[in-house]
DNA sequence: GCTTAATCGAGACGGTACGTCCCGTCTTGAC
DNA sequence: GTCAAGACGGGACGTACCGTCTCGATTAAGC
């Protein structure tokens, strides 16, 4: 993780006091930290990828260019770090007691994000570039990884309800219900509206039960 | 001035027209064209988006650089231009005598060709600062929708034999067809082979037989 | 020499034309090599050496930093070539008949070049990180031997005319002249006038003649 | 606010004074502030005077950059500082019974001072810069006549012994022995050993003989 | 075959951003 | 009261490309 200077959240110093007051030390940098990556998330927002420039991100956090270069090895490494934290935030795994229900909610969410800013900046620059820089690459793969695990158990109740036949894979549901939103975003950039959404649900749903995942 | 950004212009196309209208000047100029856009397709397979040169195309083409910039507005005109041509090569529609064939060589001819080195080149350059530079976007948008329109031939047929109940709208089932390859490619980085292929035709096909693109 | 982009003086190509017609190719490229080289020279007089900002110069010169550096690899090559222009200037070569107005006609020379704003900001400079900078000691070295070996007529003159005893070493004669000028500048601080420089003819004469250089 | 910029206050100097008047408190801090000199003279004898780091320095002595910064202004300062020091350090002034001994001694000390490391490199640090910063003239000046001064009793001795004739300035002798090693050591960038300060001795004598500096 | 105009080669140039190095200041906790 | 530790603002460095411009040198068409 992009974190060369700061010691790291105390590696278990002086483990006898309260935790809370442990590491006063920094103090200021908490803040420029966290200054420099909104300030990175707003210049992404407004302007792409390549155009990002971390003199500008410096100057809207209020902060010196050296500064950034202090904590981020690369205009790479803060752009990736910022998304990261975005990315971190918890989606709400849904549990309405139908498949259906559960699929359309995460159908929904995921529809949304996408077609709000936010996604869209976000996909952009996590697919900029991508194929190929080796960090970003895997700060990509990582991520989505970790979104789509916290979905399964969705799928998982589904089967213990019986209303999915045993052996499908739940990971296999979870990609099949996300691709075709991702595929109107990134590749035919039609809109991605909850009609898409629902559409993917019932497809998801009727490969699923004829064994399509399984 | 000179502003051929636009591919198409078919090379020495409607070749029945008055040759003095339509500036048979061109002499060398053809051929320089070509040369640079090889180019430009031979760096981006070794090398990723960003690091493109417009000065190391040029001296990869033998030509320099100001004769680039003499034909293509900017680095990206010049990039949109190579990837455009690469992904004109017609695709070779199948017809099997049934869906599932059909589908399955369309499955399995995408999927190598995403697997594969020129694939993954197009897609990275095409999905590159994206989702907001207004010229490549709509490229993007024009070229995959093209390569979607005609494959729904497949589709038709199959809804004539009555392999699929009517009303099933082809653009979705082949969307539906892709989605998952690409998703593959582009979020979890995992690899794209035939057996993956099959799946998505299995999913596809059970999806579109009950209605869910009806 | 720092000059590594221009092709050098056309070396006699076309030797066949008026010389004076033969290159104006580059244009202005002379013109901006001048501009730059005064702007340093400026600079230097009034800021001292660590001061002097390369963009400062290429502000002072009307021309843009990259050019500067597109001409010269370094600051230091920048201000190594300056001064070296400068002193390239010609010194006159005294001939008043004697050899003590040989010599005091050189010594006041330098005398006066030394008390100056340009000698002083010459000698700042070539002295500056002097002992160990290779292409300034080099640079240096060869500046300074030029200036003497070009004095030197003085003194075989002064031989053959019967005035210092055959055998002198003229080049000793000339830097026992210089020393003691160079010592008040660079050493004591104290003004160098006519009157030392008066004192430094009698001296070297007087050492002269009693055999100290032969 | 500490501004201890000034070498003198000789170390511990003028013992008999009452302790409580003249702070005695420093304790660790002359460990410190020799540690430091010790460290800038290391490093200085290194490399040359512009890659000198405070930083460095302050690792290298063990203590941290803003201990540094407590006790010596700037790097100007701290590098002054030490080479003062460098420079107090006593010549020994010879007698040797006839002035061409003496000023033989002396020649060959300052001839082996200024060939060896030391010599360079404190005659480096003193003229870089050194035309224009105020500081760092006078100091060069001050430690310079100084070294001057202490060497005329020589001359004295040798007009008391009617060596040299009456009226003779002492300084102007010294200074010409002088001039000589240090304009090759700075200006022709030639060796500078014994036989370069024989000559000197005797350019030297004959002009001090023949009424050149009376 | 000779001329004439489009095209090309060559490369300097202004410009933007990069990432690095060091300076000197400041805050905070520890000995 | 010093000192260690180190983040910070700041200024300059030297580099890499971008896209523009001005020329001479080609070169291929059309007379």
């Amino acid at each position: 993780m992009p974190e060369p200077d700061l010691p790291g959240a105390a590696p278990a110093s002086v483990p006898g006091r309260p935790a809370a007051e442990r590491r006063p030390v920094v103090g200021r940098g908490e803040k420029v930290r966290a200054a420099v990556l909104d300030a990175t998330l707003a210049e992404l927002a407004e302007m792409r990828y390549a155009a990002l420039t971390v003199d500008g991100v410096a100057r809207r956090a209020g902060v010196h260019k050296t500064t950034v270069y202090r904590r981020w090895k690369d205009r790479d490494a803060l752009i990736v770090d910022a998304l990261t934290g975005q990315l971190a935030a918890d989606i709400p795994i849904p549990d309405t007691g139908t498949v259906e229900g559960d699929l359309r909610a995460l159908a929904r969410g995921l529809a949304s994000w996408l077609g709000g800013p936010s996604g869209a900046a976000v996909l952009a620059v996590m697919l900029s570039e991508a194929v190929q820089a080796p960090g970003i690459v895997e700060a990509r793969a990582r991520i989505f990884e970790d979104r789509l695990r916290r979905a399964e158990p969705v799928v998982e109740r589904a089967v213990e309800r019986g209303e999915l036949p045993a052996g499908v894979d739940p990971a296999e549901v979870i990609k099949a219900l996300a691709a075709p939103l991702y595929f109107r975003v990134l590749i035919t950039a039609e809109p991605v509206d909850g009609a898409v959404a629902d559409r993917a649900v019932v497809a998801t749903l009727a490969a699923a039960r004829h064994g399509a995942f399984g």
